[in-house]
RNA sequence: GGGCGGUUAGCUCAGCGGGAGAGCACCUCCCUGACACGGAGGGGGUCACAGGUUCAAAUCCUGUACCGCCCACCA
């Protein structure tokens, strides 16, 4: 409804400038982001954040993520949802521990100087004093996360969480410990998991060695000379004909005082190498194995800075020094065969500092990841959890239905500390949060600390209270999507997966999981800061504003698919937002009042059309929206408004302002209408500017709170589409043409632009305009042509050609064809009782709204097909 | 070693069975009463290659080449 109110005066350009952060604050006072205090009967719609590290600042990863999830729940709210979402960050074991070390090492300090107790307060002094600074940039860049739900993985109650469910995993044997080869990283000082662990190709030498002498002699290859001094045997394949007579047997190690037996194995490829293998059971995860099967004693070399320990000379070097030693020692003996021949193969990287990973035979907590695992895929593969795009489910499958144990006890401090007491007699004792821990000296508790992603898994539900059945749950969980990085599938989405399902018995964290890119550079590499690439998003948006560096990054995001951005992009869209900008303020100078839009019959052709055009971009951004398409919708409506709403809409506005009073004034409510629909589809994407333009435009309360826009077909106006569709070309005709003969913009000429076709008749006024001709009206020219006749010379315009009537049918024909099968699948399947009894709602629901749509589009293109014009 | 994806205009990408497209860049004209962060017009591609299916293939199938990503305990 219209109502009077002052309209500002807006300036030519938009500047962002500081009112992005006045409105910000606005939305945050007024409440607009907190659900309301009491659930209602309102349909909801929950997001939790990808927690950002404390230590972390925000990056092109986040704003691009950020501005998704945002776009999602803004919708959703103007949709009418019960809406969260939930802001928080995670303590980032190693990270945070990493970086309040090197502070202490700066003040010549360890941790050890300072103890465990004092060394873990600094760590939330550091937080305090540092931490989050990411939240203040989040502000910055609009995200509608509701403030008062913030959460950290080191909260009381989150903590709490966790210990309850280390508890039920270990009581259902779910956990367990036990001494195992695990990847170390000899300068973190901890254990790492599987994923933590990146392999890099690395050129390496095989060296050969001779062990023993004579005919029980043996050579074997290996790319770690070193760590033979811990060889406890040499295994064969045992069909391998060459070494089939020395199992059994037993050869002098080399540089040690040890004989150590040849055993037969089927692990070994006879293939690889000379056929033999050193086995060093203690540094080896394939070597234990063997050991394990052979009952082979294990002999540590290595201490857990990688340095050799207790071997003679080779004592106190590190790995990588004793290996030349050792090397070198052995050829002293005439022991190498053959040294020097290179060879790539992986090796593993700890993927925080990158110090090559040591396997290491250590007692560790795993969990026990079968039953959990296997939960994790039915999940997704009976559809309670969709991936999207589907492509990247394959990688969550193939994660999930091949995952060896996590190893998630790390040697920090900080973290969640493992709830584990062990007794002096042997005993051990795994605590709930509300048992009380023993005292006393007979009693230790387990000094190691839970791999972050452990509290990470259970951010679903611990944040909005688990393990206490508590109203947020209930209202909340499962949450609707969750939008993260593919890179992320394995650390987090699965481990989510896993232990929520376990926790909330099979209920699933999240309905959608939507898979977003990376973001790169403009060449397509990976943004980081040691390549020198990554751009500051909080540059980006002090020069262009928050809006534009999130129009680009929707506008990139195709699902699952990197996106590479650049200034040029931002700047794109900077022009874009001011094209915005300028249309509005048009609309406000002229007039434009959001008001009842009058019946079809008392509007010009030009409002019908574009209210036709406006209802299908509300339906297809409605529904690219629905299927996370923001790359798509954030085109549509960027052709929409500039191509139709800014280029010729306004333009024939212009005109119809000095017509009638009535023409005038319906036009003004048209355009006001049009551009406040524009308005609230981009205000997802774009919340500052369309906030500011829109409360200017209607002087409404605010945009955040605005109703959503649905199509309705009523709008749908074919006759005017193709009428208009008539006039464009007929423009753009005749423009060519002026360019062509050299005439200058704007410069009038008399001319004869004639025909019968009744839209160029009515808008005679108009295509003076647009054309710079001064259009006379003729009689003579025949059905479907327009002549123009400029200075003499006359070109023929053909029509009919204008528009491809036959090819236009049988589009539309296909189209009709198409919706009329879609409409009989559904109708199919919902008269099929085996499918309406047993399918999940939400399916029927789907194929509910599939058949609606269905009708839809055939009344549609029903409509369509009538109003074209016959011949 | 396994798996996945890519190869379309100068660049970055969309399209994935009937019209080769977008943004940026480029050329020409224009500071017109919303906007030069703009307007109008224009040029530019044997859709990697080779076969096949089809009335019709950038689009489906097979193979080749190159690029990228993920996984990986063959020394």
């Amino acid at each position: 409804m219209s109502q009077a109110h002052a309209r500002p005066e807006l300036p030519p350009q938009y500047a962002p400038g500081d009112s992005e952060s006045t409105l910000y604050e606005r939305w945050v006072e007024r409440g607009y982001f907190t659900p309301d205090e009491k659930p209602s009967d309102k349909p909801t719609y929950s997001i939790v954040i990808p927690p950002p590290n404390v230590t972390g600042q925000l990056h092109m990863g986040h704003a691009f993520q950020h501005t998704l999830m945002d776009a999602l729940t803004r919708r959703r709210r103007m949709q009418g949802y019960d809406t969260l979402w939930l802001p928080g960050m995670d303590h980032a074991g190693i990270a945070t521990q990493n970086v309040v070390e090197r502070e202490l090492a700066n003040e010549g300090k360890s941790r050890h100087d300072l103890g465990r107790e004092a060394f873990v307060d600094r760590v939330w002094q550091w937080k305090e004093e540092y931490g989050g600074r990411i939240l203040g940039q989040m502000r910055r860049l609009g995200d509608g996360v509701d403030w008062t739900r913030e959460r950290f993985t080191m909260d009381a109650g989150l903590s709490r969480a966790v210990q309850t469910i280390f508890k039920r995993l270990y009581d259902d044997n779910l956990i367990y410990r036990a001494e195992r080869i695990i990847n170390w990283c000899p300068r973190c000082l901890t254990a790492l998991s599987d994923i933590e662990v990146d392999h890099k190709d690395d050129e390496g030498e095989l060296v050969s060695i001779r062990y023993g002498d004579g005919d029980g002699a043996v050579v074997v290859a290996t790319t770690r000379v070193e760590t033979m001094l811990g060889d406890t045997a040499v295994a064969v394949h045992p069909d391998d004909e060459r070494y089939r007579h020395l199992i059994g047997t037993e050869v002098q190690l080399p540089l040690t005082d040890r004989r150590i037996p040849i055993v037969g194995d089927d692990h070994v490829d006879p293939e690889f190498g000379t056929g033999a293998v050193k086995v060093t059971p203690a540094h080896d995860p394939n070597d234990f194995d063997i050991g394990q099967r052979h009952g082979l004693p294990m002999v540590v070399m290595l201490d857990e800075r990688g340095v050799v320990t207790a071997h003679g000379p080779f004592e106190g070097l590190d790995r990588f020094e004793a290996r030349p030693a050792v090397t070198a020692a052995l050829r002293e003996l005439g022991r190498i065969v053959d040294e020097k021949r290179p060879y790539v193969h992986a090796v593993g990287h700890c993927s925080r500092c990158d110090t090559v990973v040591e396997p290491r035979l250590s007692l560790q907590w795993f969990v026990r990841v079968g039953p959990l695992a296997k939960a994790a895929g039915d999940a997704v593969r009976d559809g309670r959890t969709t991936i999207h795009p589907p492509e990247l489910a394959k990688r969550y499958f193939d994660w999930v239905d091949d995952m060896h144990d996590w190893c998630i006890s790390r040697q920090l401090w900080w973290g969640h500390r493992i709830p584990v007491w062990y007794g002096t007699d042997g005993e051990t004792r795994v605590l709930g949060p509300d048992e009380t821990p023993p005292t006393g000296d007979a009693w230790a508790q387990d000094e190691d600390v839970l791999d972050t992603w452990f509290s990470s898994a259970l951010w679903p539900i611990s944040t909005l209270g688990w393990p206490e059945e508590t109203g947020d749950l209930a209202r909340f969980y499962p949450t609707s999507v969750l939008l993260t990085g593919y890179d992320i599938i394995f650390f987090w989405v699965a481990r989510m997966m896993m232990f929520d399902l376990y926790a909330r018995d099979g209920l699933q964290p999240f309905d959608v999981v939507a898979l977003t890119g990376l973001i790169r550079d403009g060449r397509g590499r990976k943004m980081s800061k040691s390549a020198g690439n990554a751009v500051d998003p909080l540059d980006w948006i002090e020069q262009y504003g928050a809006d534009a560096l999130r129009f680009t990054l929707a506008r990139g995001a195709n699902p699952g698919t990197d996106v590479p951005i650049t200034e040029d992009w931002v700047k794109g869209s900077r022009n874009f937002i001011n094209k915005v900008w300028n249309g509005v303020r048009f609309g406000l100078a002229n007039g434009a009042t959001t008001g009842e839009i009058p019946p079809r019959d008392a509007l010009a052709l030009a409002d019908r059309w574009i209210l036709s055009r406006l209802n299908t971009t509300v339906d297809e951004v409605n529904a690219l929206y629905e299927d996370y398409q923001f790359a798509k919708a954030a085109d549509s409506l960027f052709h929409f408004a500039w191509d139709e709403v800014f280029d010729w809409y306004v333009e024939l506005a212009k005109t119809s302002f000095k017509k009638s009073d009535d023409q005038a004034a319906a036009t003004r409510v048209v355009l006001a209408h049009v551009l406040d629909v524009l308005l609230r589809l981009l205000h997802p994407i774009i919340p500052f500017v369309t906030e500011q333009l829109w409360t200017a435009l209607t002087g409404g309360e605010s945009i955040v709170i605005a109703d959503w826009p649905e199509a309705s077909d009523q709008r749908l106006d074919a006759e005017a589409e193709v009428q208009i569709g008539l006039l464009q070309v007929v423009v753009t005709e005749v423009r060519r043409y002026r360019a062509e003969q050299g005439l200058r913009p704007r410069q009038k000429v008399d001319a004869a632009l004639v025909t019968a076709d009744s839209v160029l008749t009515e808008y005679s006024t108009e295509l003076g305009a647009l054309t710079d001709l001064t259009v006379q009206s003729r009689d003579d020219i025949p059905h479907g042509w327009a002549v123009v006749d400029i200075r003499g010379s006359r070109i023929a315009l053909d029509l009919s050609g204008a528009i491809d009537v036959p090819a236009e049918r049988a589009r539309l024909t296909k189209d009709l064809e198409a919706a009329q099968k879609a409409k009989s699948v559904a109708e199919t399947k919902l008269g099929n009782p085996a499918f309406t009894g047993k399918a999940p709602e939400q399916v029927i629901s789907t194929m509910r709204a599939r058949l609606t749509a269905a009708e839809a589009d055939i009344a549609r293109i029903t409509g369509q097909l009538e109003a074209l014009p016959s011949g």
